[in-house]
This record gives C-alpha cells, structure tokens and sequence, in this order.
RNA sequence: GCCUCGAUGGUGAAAUUGGUAGACACAGCGGACUUAAAAUCCGCCGCUUUCCCGUGAGGGGGCGUACCGGUUCGACCCCGGUUCGAGGCACCA
C-alpha cells in the first residue's frame, strides 16, 4: 500500500469500486428490516454549502451502519427545483430559469458524488420535471373535487411600480426590493387549501402528553412548536347587534358584528370593538369621512408579514359607529386598528382593556374607558399602569360584572355563553390560529394551476387527460408583472373545457411547498407514469428517519403531514404520518455582510471579500471590503449584521469544494460530524479541519505500520483462541469499553461523540507496546479492523481502502456489509474499581473496592479509607449516600 | 411583539440525563528530530502574578458551566427570575 495519505487516489478508487458494483441501488426485500432515511431535498441555488454537508453525512453515517447491522436501507436524494432564486438568477443574467436550474442539479449532483454518499441515484426526483408536478396539479384537482381546496381573496404585497406581487423576501423596510417603491397591501383572488380541517388530527398526533400523538420520535421542541402553531383555543364567539344600513338599506351583516374571544369572562369590561381597515362597517363608515378613509388607506402599507403587524405601531381611528353591547343594552363604538387581521377571525375584536394589554395601551392612547371586572385577591388595580396579574386567568374572580360577580374566569365563561346562547347572539367555539394554506403564487418558475377561466363557466378544472400543464421553458421573467401572464402562448389559446369557447389559462403557480409535501413518497417510486405512488410507497413509508434543518420545524413539517393525510384519505397511501422519527439538524451560521443599495435594496458580500472593523475592546462595529466586488473598491464600508443561517440570498454560503480538494470528502465529512453535535447551532470556522486530516493521516500510517504482519482478517478474529498479555487485555478493556460507546452514540445519533470514540481508539492503539506475540498481534489486528468499522460510516473512503489493503475484506467481506462488531464482555470485566469519595458533598478523595462490592461493603471500605480518616477529622458520619459504579457522599 | 431553542477553558466541545466538570480535538507554550523549515513524536495547558506547604519539580486549599436566587447529601442538569444569541412567524427555502 501507499505510504503516505494519497486522499484523491483513495477517493477514487473507493468511488469505482462502488460504482462498478452499484453499491447503492436498494429494492423491496421481504423479509429484511427496511429502513429508509432521508434528508430534506435541497434547493438547487448553485453550489453545496456546509449545511448540505453536514445534512447528508448524517444521512450517510445512518445509513451506512444500519446496513451493516443488517436493514434493508433507501437513502434517496432530489431537487426542490422549483422557487424564487432561479427567477431572481434570471433578472440578474438573462438565463432562462429552467436552463440554470438544471446546471445547478447537474453541479451539485457531481459534488454529492464526490463526498461518497450512499444515496441510490436511481430515485432520483426533480420537482420541476412535468413528471412530477404533474401529480401536484391531479391531487390539486382531486381536492377541489373533494372540497379541500377552494377560492378565495388573500393579501399580498404590491409593487405599485413593477405592477408585481412581492415576496416578503422582496419587501425591505417597507419598499420593494428592485424600485423602492412602498409596498401596498392588495387583495387578490387565489386558491387555499383547507388545513384548518385537519387542524384536530395534526395536532392530537403531535402534541405531547395527548394520548392520540403518534410522533414520539419527534423532538420535543419540534412538537411544541407545531402545538402553538395550530394553536387551537376555546372561546366564545358572539355578535353585537346593530342596524347600521348599507348605500342598499340593507343592514350591513345582518345587523350582527361577530366577534370570538378567549376571555368572555371580560365581557361586561367592554368599552370599545375595533375592526379590520378591510372590515365591512370600517368600509362603510369611510364612505363618508374622508380622514377615516385617508387612515385605512394607511392601514394598507406596510408588510404582511405577523412580525410587522405585532411590532407596528397600535394605531386606530373612531368610526363614529356604534354597536349594542349583546349583555348590557350599552352602546359601544366601533374602531379601525391596525393590529385587527380580516384574514383571522371575523376581523373584528372586542376591546377590554382592563384585562388585555394591547387594548389597555390602546385605551390609553386614545383616552377610552377602563372598566375593571377582573380581580386578583389582594392586587389593587390601576387604570394608568399595566400589570400582568391583570390579565390572569388562574387567580382572577368577576367584579362589577352584575350576575357574574364571584365566578371564576371558567365559570364566567360558561356563563356568558349560556346567556348569549339564550338570545342567540353566540356560541362557545372551537378556533385555531392556523389558518389555511394559500397555494397561489404569482410568479413563474412553478407548478402551473391546473386551472382555465372561461367566460361563462368562470374556473374549470383542466381535465384529468390533458394532464401535465406544462409550464413553458423560453420565459425570462423581468421583475413587472406575471410572467406567464405576459406569455402569450400559455395564457391565451386555450379553450373551455366546458363549452369549447376561447378562454384564458390561470397563470398562477403553486407555492413550492407543494413540490416538497410528498417528493419523499414519489422517490419510492419515481418513474410511474400510472400512478402519483404506487405500491413501492407501501414498503417504505413512514419515512423511518427524517433528517433536516431546524427551520423547517413548522411549515414545511406541517404541510407536508397535511397533504400526507389528504393523500391517505383518497385512498392513495396507508400511512397516517410520513415521518416516524425526525432529527432536525442545527443550522450552521455565518457572518452577514450587506449594503444598502440607492433604491433601498441589499447588496450581500460574500464573507471572504470583508474584515471586521474594530473598536478598542474588540468588538465589531462594521466591516469593510478587502476586494473589489462589482463598481467598489477595496476597502468601502459595508455593514455587519451578525451572524445568521448559510443561504444564496445572504451570500454568505461557505462552499465544501476547496475543503474537497484540499484534504477530500473523508476529511470535510469527518470535520463536519466531529465539529459539534448534529442537532446544533454551529457558527462556521473551519480552523480546526487540520486536526480531523491529521487523525485520518495518523489512521493511514497505522494501517502502513500493521500492513507488515500478514493475514489481520483472520488474527483479528482468532483473538478469543489466544493467551493475551496483560497489556493486550488492557489494549481490549479500553477498545472494547469505546466501542460500547460508541455504538450508543451510532444509535443516538450523536456522531461527534462517535468520532472521539475512533480518536480514543487510535490512540490506544498508538500506545500499545506489543512485543509480536501471537496474542499481541491479535489484539493489535482485532482492534485496528473495529476502528476502521467505526470510522467507515463517517470516512467511507480511507477506512474502505485499509479494509482490503490488509486483508479484513478477505476475511469478513466487503465493509458496506460487513457485520458491525459487538463489545466482548468478556474484555470488559475489571477486578476492582475506583469510586469517589466526598465529604459533604465536596470530592475529598478516592476509594478503591472490589468490582463485586455491595453498598454495604463499599460504606465500609469509604469510612475505613486513608482519605476518610485524614481529612474528617474524627467527626460521625451522620449519612453515607452510595452510588454504584460512581461515588460515595459520606455527610458529616 | 409572539412561539421554540441555546449559553461550559483562548476555541469546537464532553459529561450515558441529579453523582469525578472540561473526555476528544484545535490553538498556544516548552522540548526532541532536522543545516533549516515542514511533517512527526514527547510534555504542559480553566482561574487563583493578591490562599497554604515546598529551594524546586510539585502538592494542597479556594473559586469556576451567561447572571441573580431556590430545591437537594450532591445541580452544567430540576424550579423562579434576568441578560444575550439563534431559528420560526404563513410569498426565502
């Protein structure tokens, strides 16, 4: 063998040696475990960063030693081809989505291939391809069928001046990303999927401690995550009757404002209700107060996203309406706020500020009534300072409430809806804060609505023959307008499938989420023309394993349960969830260097271009660039932004190819894994890749020095047949004992802990002084050969080459297959053992007793010790607390 | 603003989940080898220049897991509060 680490040539050679055998094609076996494992499909925005490698070689440490402990193992791989970066790509360089997309797949493709991973290239699914999305626009259309999806008007951003729709993305500070134009809020018509009417199955699955949850190879916090989300909350929904008429005469909303609240308790402290600016009554009321409508118009800018609306400003105007309270016969007027969402509820609130806190700085900005109906025992209340006991739940009892007076808040709550109920003004109600999932996009590189708008029949499904809509590939979109709107040739020349007339083709496309709610069950069987899934979905779903980052946690998860479970109900998969276990990966972060653009847009600097500037403690202040980028000169100032999540959008993407080329996949893939736990946050530097190059170097020249003594496969296993020197059976005692840990770290997936495991091992290797004794050679060999098992999953190349280089294939076959070795508990007896010993807590010393030492023996041996003795000063031992295998407390 | 998570030496981290804090590494320092450098090998490496013993190598004591407080024989781990950072907030994916 090679003397020295030659990582390109056994890189290489381990790659052909694969390939040649297809390694990695897996098929249904009955009868063998299958286990399949899958890591979140990435977008193809370029180049892999370290996220994408730190995610599949997870995925491929996994797989590869639960092959070897003898599962049937998929680990797929695909695009989520379709999205914003490609028509962004294309504005920037005239490159038509499609063709730029496809280059992408094709270079990351070969990059994943060059990090070794295990992935069955045969599934391999893009999401752009009409194959695929074909089966988003048929189940689409099977929900309309059903009811599950349907039409409606949502809000987007609106670039007044690109004539566009915006992506939140787009919006900076208020103005669009390209003209710097402020963004508006505009309603338009789309379609939604109705989620909300699985809001009770998702969550019952994953709500922790909810004897329906089926998710309990979910993390914690993922699932508490998605309870919040979903959000779901008992209250009352009640109307406040009225009989203001609309320009018709017709009472706006049947005389009825509906609102829903939590706290019906509260009812009797209303002093005021405040609606939507898109409300009915607001909209009426501006018709004849110009500075009402000039406030709604306000209302109207500003972003979309929750975050804005609840860091906002709390602005509102009077509309000079009134209401009647539906308890207490008092008028109360109606407000627009700007805190109030049409899209949540009725879009219209009951204001009590007494015991809320938004609508108590509301009060008090606008000088309107606090009337106090809540108290906590003991708590005086103030109507000029808020204090979170005012709005508790548990402690509080009704006060000036008439009839509810001394209730508590459940009691008061059942009350008031029994009263409402009685004058059928309302009802108790079940709601949720999720709310359903709008599909409609307005762009163009995505999967066409499979949608035609006829004249006279308004919107018809295409049918289910003329399935796929292709979406044209010569589009270049310009950043104005819709892109396939303005395309002439899919938009129009179509006719109704109804009446055969000329009609126009819907020129949305859906959400990318869409693409990725079931790519997972397609690469079970990703060629199918007949069938969306077929029975190849059977053997392998539930997904076994899922692998991805953090971000996901809610929406992507979540839809992606939804559209599972609408698929289960058509009849199309047997499985209630898709995901039985979830690792989410932590993100790795980089620094984030932008500049503002003259139009109010951000320029992003890749880190490698910029310096920190300092102040005189050392912290960074800003950052200026040590390269020219585009028209800027070395050395221009440019502002620092932290650190945040590796992505194209921020430029802030570190790129694994140098690391490739310079100590190959081995060395990047081991650094990544020993680097920091996968489920955690990893702010980027790659500093310490050296050490992980120097421990497979050191691994190399180990397996050169072992390569002398012939035959190791079968020494190794001959080791139980041989006398061992004590040294040898220190050497096993200390392989052995990391081996059992490690095993625990494969299993729970804790892969830098792995690693260490392999360091140790090496090292204990390193140290042995054999003397070339039949015994001492076995334990050398049978030692070398569980490293390299060990290390094989995360270093798949190196450990590979040694493997057949000194002769363990020969002896115990290929290493993909290999058996994983087992900790000899024979290796792991001790004679005796050292146990802690502390005084008061405080570790004073050790005792020594034997292995077999009962609690009562080791007490004694702890009050007899040389440390006991000397340092308690003859002081009785008042309790002696004894932990097996760790420590005895002896308390003074 | 709301939901979730996190914070341990100069650095990345470990501690099998309430029982020896800092495994394994990186960086650094000292030494060996070399004409020299690289590589390699050996040793040291939380703080305590302001605690004690010792001429010294070293040994001991005290402190120490973001901060404040609590529970416990014992707390990085559990509880209450605070600060800072990250992820998500429905059109980035």
């Amino acid at each position: 063998m090679q003397e020295k680490y030659a990582h390109k040539d056994v890189e290489r050679a381990a790659h052909a040696h694969w390939n040649a055998n297809d390694a990695y094609r897996v098929t249904e076996v009955a009868g063998k475990k299958k286990f399949y494992a899958c890591s979140m499909l990435p977008y193809p925005s370029g180049k892999l960063h370290m996220g994408h490698v730190r995610n599949y070689t997870i995925n491929d440490m996994l797989t590869r030693y639960l092959r070897m402990n003898g599962h049937n193992v998929l680990m797929p791989m695909g695009w989520d081809a379709f999205g914003l970066p490609a028509e962004n790509a294309a504005l920037k360089n005239g490159v038509p989505p499609a063709k730029w997309t496809y280059e992408n797949i094709a270079y990351m493709k070969q990059q994943m291939q060059a990090m070794g991973l295990a992935i069955d290239w045969s599934r391999e699914v893009a999401t752009c391809d009409p194959t695929y999305y074909k089966w988003n626009q048929w189940l689409f259309l099977k929900m309309l069928e059903k009811g599950i999806a349907y039409r409606k008007t949502q809000i987007v951003n609106w670039d007044p001046v690109d004539q566009t729709v915006l992506a939140n993305e787009q919006v900076i500070d208020g103005k669009g990303w390209r003209t710097g134009a402020t963004v508006e809020k505009r309603e338009i018509p789309g379609y939604y999927l109705n989620i909300t009417s699985y809001a009770d199955e998702l969550l019952d699955h994953v709500q922790l401690g909810n004897p329906k949850a089926t998710l309990n190879g979910w993390p914690d916090k993922v699932r508490l995550m998605q309870e919040n989300w979903i959000g779901k909350s008992e209250g009352v929904r009640f109307a406040f009757p009225h009989d203001i008429k609309g320009a018709d005469g017709a009472l706006i909303g049947d005389g009825k404002m509906y609102v829903f609240t939590t706290r019906a308790d509260t009812i009797m402290g209303v002093t005021f209700c405040a609606v939507a600016a898109e409300h009915l009554l607001a909209q009426y009321a501006a018709l004849t107060k110009p500075a009402l409508a000039a406030f709604i118009e306000e209302c109207k800018t500003g972003g979309t996203t929750e975050a804005e609306l609840a860091t906002q400003e709390k602005k509102g105007m009077a509309t000079g309406l009134f209401v009647t309270h539906p308890l207490t016969g008092a008028q109360v007027e109606v407000w627009v706020g700007n805190y109030v969402l049409m899209s949540y509820g009725d879009g219209a609130v009951m204001g009590v500020p007494a015991h809320d806190e938004r609508d108590f700085a509301f009060a008090l900005k606008y000088q309107l009534p606090i009337k106090q109906v809540i108290a906590v025992d003991g708590e005086t209340f103030s109507d000029e300072v808020w204090a979170d006991s005012y709005a508790d739940k548990q402690r509080g009892v009704c006060v000036n409430s008439g009839e509810l007076d001394g209730l508590s808040q459940k009691a008061a709550v059942d009350k008031v809806a029994e009263l409402l109920a009685a004058q059928g003004l309302g009802e108790k109600k079940t709601t949720f804060r999720l709310r359903d999932w709008g599909i409609s996009r307005q762009r163009y590189w995505g999967t066409p609505i499979p949608i035609i708008h006829c004249a006279e029949h308004g919107a018809v499904p295409v049918p289910e023959q003329d399935l796929p809509v292709v979406l044209p590939q010569d589009c270049i979109p310009d950043g104005s307008g819709n892109p396939l709107h303005k395309h002439q040739g899919f938009h129009a020349g179509v006719v109704c499938p109804v009446c055969g007339k000329p009609a126009r083709r819907e020129t949305d496309t859906m959400d990318t989420f869409v693409d990725s709610s079931w790519y997972f069950m397609r690469y079970c069987d990703p060629t199918n023309s007949e069938k969306m899934v077929a029975e190849g979905a059977d053997y392998w779903m539930p997904m076994d394993q899922y692998i991805g980052g953090i971000e996901h946690a809610i929406l992507h998860l979540l839809y992606a349960r939804f559209w599972t479970k609408v698929m289960r109900d058509l009849g199309l998969v047997k499985v209630d969830e898709p995901f039985s276990k979830l690792l989410t990966q932590g993100m790795v972060l980089n620094h984030i260097y932008s500049r503002r653009t003259e139009k109010g847009g951000k320029d992003y600097f890749w880190p490698q271009d910029v310096e920190h500037v300092l102040d005189e403690a050392g912290k960074v202040i800003g950052a200026r660039l040590t390269k020219a980028v585009g028209d800027l000169p070395v050395g221009t100032a440019i502002d620092y932004e932290g650190v945040g999540t590796m992505s194209k959008s921020k430029n802030n993407g570190v790129d694994p190819q140098d690391l490739i080329e310079k100590y190959g996949a081995d060395t990047a893939r081991l650094y990544t894994m020993f680097t920091a736990p996968p489920e955690a946050t990893l702010e980027w530097n790659d500093a310490a890749v050296e050490g992980s190059y120097r421990f497979l170097r050191r691994v190399w020249g180990f397996g050169n020095k072992l390569c002398a003594t012939a035959g190791l496969g079968a020494l190794a296993a001959s080791v139980g047949r041989q006398t061992l020197s004590k040294a040898a059976k220190a050497l096993r005692l200390e392989v052995h004992t990391v081996l059992k840990q490690v095993d625990y770290d494969y299993q729970r997936m804790q892969y830098n802990t792995v690693v260490s495991g392999a360091m140790k091992m090496l090292n204990a290797l390193d140290d042995f002084k054999g003397d070339g004794s039949a015994g001492d050679n076995a334990a050398l060999a049978e030692g070398f050969g569980i490293l390299l098992r060990c290390i094989y999953p995360a270093t798949p190349h190196i450990a590979h080459s040694l493997w057949v280089e000194l002769g363990y294939a020969a002896a115990a076959g290929e290493l993909l297959d290999a058996p994983w070795p087992q900790a000899d508990e024979a290796a792991l007896q001790r004679d005796e053992i050292e146990l802690m010993l502390q005084i008061n807590g405080k570790l004073r010393g050790s005792v020594t007793v034997p292995a077999s030492a009962d609690k009562a023996a080791i007490e004694a041996a702890a009050l007899a010790s040389e440390a006991f003795v000397k340092q308690a000063n003859g002081a009785a031992p008042k309790k002696v607390v004894v932990v097996p295998g760790r420590l005895v407390n002896v308390v003074v």
